[in-house]
RNA sequence: GGCCCCUUCGUCUAGCGGUUAGGACGCGGCCCUUUCACGGCUGAAACACGGGUUCGAUUCCCGUAGGGGUCACCA
């Protein structure tokens, strides 16, 4: 490299600028997702600047449910971003203003090749074993020698000797011998801007200084610098930019994560698995990058940590069990009457938030995600008869009816329907009767939940309150001899 | 196939020439205990392979193998 790339050796990191920009063609992936993530922690972490950037040129495959669910999804992990969005839509005039001053100074030059010449060209390669890249039959032709009329479209003329070096700040120092690179396309027969000319121009324009992305794009790094290279020599002020490509995340199995391979939408770790936004983003933190033995971050912690220097080198696979524990520890930290909000929404109109809240302490360490929390606060509104599990019948046998009839008896005149109250009147009954607690708790938490596992008993008790708890007992405990016919 | 990248427990990772190779998830055991969880303690589990460099390699270099990415008038 003959200029140095703008690195912040000074300190004045109020100039860093990075962006996410990803295209609408679908939801917001978890690779997608984690993208956005390290980018706006590096710039935040520098007090520079986060920008986003809709990349819908292909407006065959762009929508705006898409643009919507990736704007929804951001924001739900609280990745906020600073000026306006960018819509590369919005701006191919500039971008062919540029292939035209590249034109106009001899970088780029047209190329007349039809759509059926360059496949019969590929397909030669192919059959000789060679690269696949166009070869450049346009690249010194003179112009007089152009079908007259015939569309065209705009290559760069990319170098052909001597090679390109990026010190990547996540992948190291890469070389690419500039003999790999072909003559691609910057302006398609219909004047519109491809890709990797928008990329560089919107980047340029937008002043960013650090591109993070995934290490997909690598290659494309050393294909877009020549744009630059050229550009910062017609008219200066196009500094090559820091490089930070990041591995990708696999799937379980090792493979790629494509949508076909279980990358979902960060919508649907939220509405399908019932994940908290601030577990996945400390998932995500942790998926590539590592800070010492820390495994759990704040926000605050988190932009403090960043370096692109904790990012690694090698692919990482989503693991969806450390997700769930990560995600069990922020719910028992978190708010109870904001996870009742949650859980409330899953159960339907039925649900009472305000008990809910009151339930959240004992439930929420039995939950690694909103839908088992959901799952495990059910109980709270069933309606008499309830409705048993099989393992639950299995404990209402007619011994414990009979003894629950007997413990109704006893609950009948407890007075103080508390938790510790009822704590204390039960272990001393169990005691007098010489059972131990578990005798007596299980058919109860039968005959109360319907279910074999609940909230300690004594909470469940005092939740469901004095009249609805007798109620579900007493429904329990009648001898089903003596039930009418 | 060409080019590029990667390789520490099953998984996420710490390590940045000398460590009993550490932590987390998951898994096993024990404790706590009215169920299920939580929590606590504890166990099994890794430097892909082969050459170098070095007094000494998980660490540096080169190969091999394996994995991944990329080669469009998509982004």
């Amino acid at each position: 490299m003959d200029r140095k790339p703008v690195v912040m050796a000074s300190g004045s990191d109020e100039t860093v600028v990075t962006r996410f920009a990803p295209s609408p063609t679908g939801f917001l992936h978890i690779g997608g997702a984690r993208t956005a993530l390290f980018n706006w922690l590096f710039a935040r972490h520098h007090g520079g600047k986060a920008l986003l950037r809709i990349e819908d040129t292909d407006a065959k495959r762009s929508t705006q449910p898409a643009i919507d669910a990736i704007l929804d999804g951001l924001d739900w992990l609280g990745l906020d971003w600073d000026e306006d969005t960018v819509f590369q839509s919005e701006r191919g005039s500039r971008h062919v203003e540029v292939a035209e001053k590249l034109l106009a100074a001899g970088h780029a030059y047209k190329c007349y090749a039809t759509t059926e010449e360059l496949e019969a060209m590929r397909e030669a390669q192919r059959a000789a074993k060679q690269p696949l890249r166009y070869d450049g039959r346009w690249r010194d032709r003179d112009p007089s020698h152009a079908p007259l009329g015939a569309p065209f479209v705009i290559r760069l003329k990319t170098p052909d000797e001597g090679e390109t070096v990026i010190d990547d700040r996540v992948q190291g120092r890469v070389t690419v011998s500039n003999a790999e690179l072909d003559d691609y396309i910057l302006l398609r027969a219909d004047g519109t801007p491809t890709y990797m000319l928008a990329v560089v121009v919107d980047d340029h324009d937008m002043g960013v200084t650090h591109v993070i992305r995934g290490d997909d794009h690598l290659n494309n790094a050393f294909r877009q610098l020549p744009i630059i290279r050229a550009m910062n020599e017609i008219e200066g002020g196009w500094p090559d930019p820091v490089y930070a490509h990041i591995p990708l995340i696999h799937g379980n199995d090792g493979a790629k994560l494509s949508k076909r391979h279980g990358a979902l939408g960060v919508d649907a770790y939220r509405d399908e698995f019932g994940i908290l936004p601030e577990a996945l983003f400390n998932y995500l933190l942790r998926l590539g990058w590592g800070h010492g033995d820390q495994e759990e971050f704040t926000r605050e912690e988190a932009i403090a940590a960043f370096d692109l220097a904790g990012v690694g080198r090698s692919p990482s696979r989503f693991d969806m069990k450390k997700l769930l524990n990560m995600n069990g520890n922020y719910i028992r930290a978190a708010d109870d009457a904001r996870l009742a909000k949650l859980v409330a929404a899953r159960l339907g109109s039925q649900a009472d938030e305000a008990l809910l809240t009151e339930a959240m302490p004992v439930l929420k360490t039995r939950a690694k995600d909103i839908n088992e929390l959901a799952d495990g606060a059910a109980f709270l509104f069933k309606t008499r008869p309830l409705e048993m599990t099989d393992k639950a019948a299995e404990l209402l046998g007619p011994d414990a009816k009979a003894l629950l009839r007997q413990v109704s008896a006893r609950l009948h005149s407890e007075q103080d329907w508390t938790t510790e109250a009822l704590e204390a009147n039960l272990k001393a009954y169990a005691e007098e009767l010489g059972l131990g607690l578990g005798k007596l708790a299980q058919p109860l938490r039968a005959a109360l939940t319907g279910q074999t596992t609940s909230p300690g008993i004594f909470d469940v008790l005092a939740l469901l309150g004095r009249d609805e708890s007798l109620a579900r007992i007493d429904a329990q405990a009648r001898d089903p001899s003596d039930a009418p016919a």
